[in-house]
DNA sequence: AAACAAAAATAGAATGGTTCTAAAAATGGA
DNA sequence: TCCATTTTTAGAACCATTCTATTTTTGTTT
């Protein structure tokens, strides 16, 4: 038992090879972040928690890594403030409110039977439907 | 009828003076484009639409009224986009989808009851639901 | 009308989140 | 080890928005 891998390190590595995004330790990090914390932080709030612990950390690192789990449907980006784009490791099929007093965010799960009629032509992909503000 | 007052710009007018606000050549143009263009734009393109015709606009004038009728509740932010700022002077629930291949942004009706069980405590504001992303 | 106070508009500087650039470091194969 | 490729890095650049200080407009009082 004493010589068990890091059970979290490791689903957090096949997360990433799964897309195939090389696990390298900074975006292991940030990866394992997001999944630790379903708080929906900011990149400068990612940066400022991992710094501490690995001083040659970058911005740009936060930001190119979280660009691209973004594109690789990794993670997704909620543009639900004006400001900051926020981050959710969960691909699960949910919706966000915000609180207007202190600006956290809440998940709220969704049903399937709330998807609207679509126009004509149009499709949605349920795993793209992630933000109500 | 060739004495009677523009109705556009009577019902523009009105709707400000409702809401307070007290209505300048500059606002009644803001909310007049928002009332006559419903393609969500952002204020950089209701600053290049009213410019020619108002040589003298500001650019903070125009983020200055959108604001002013952000709190005021006439008109809408949408914050769809990572980027911009989006603005909508209709006020009747809907939603929003946006085109991920043009940008464009798309109006959804919706209906009541697609309104979601909330967690303890929580009440929502019909009217304040805007954005599917 | 003149004078004054309050509100609104303006230009341009400042702010701040994000992206870009160019260089350094790490990785992996031959 | 050598080399090519990928990744990381620091800081500059970018750009939407806000702030600041000034000017203009509006409304009111003599």
């Amino acid at each position: 038992m004493v010589l068990k891998m890091d059970g979290v390190k490791n689903i957090v590595k096949e997360r990433l090879q799964l897309h195939g995004i090389k696990p390298s330790l900074q975006r292991m990090a940030v990866m394992e972040y997001l999944m630790t914390h379903r708080t929906h932080p900011t990149a400068d709030m990612i940066f400022t928690a991992l710094y501490p612990s690995m001083p040659t950390l970058s911005k740009a690192t936060v930001y190119n890594t979280l660009n691209l789990l973004v594109e690789r449907g990794v993670v997704r980006m909620i543009t639900i403030e004006e400001k900051n784009a926020r981050f959710d490791a969960c691909m699960d099929p949910h919706i966000h409110f915000r609180c207007r007093d202190c600006g956290s965010i809440l998940d709220v799960n969704v049903e399937a039977h709330w998807v609207p009629a679509m126009p004509d032509g149009v499709t949605v992909d349920m795993s793209e439907t992630y933000c109500i503000g």
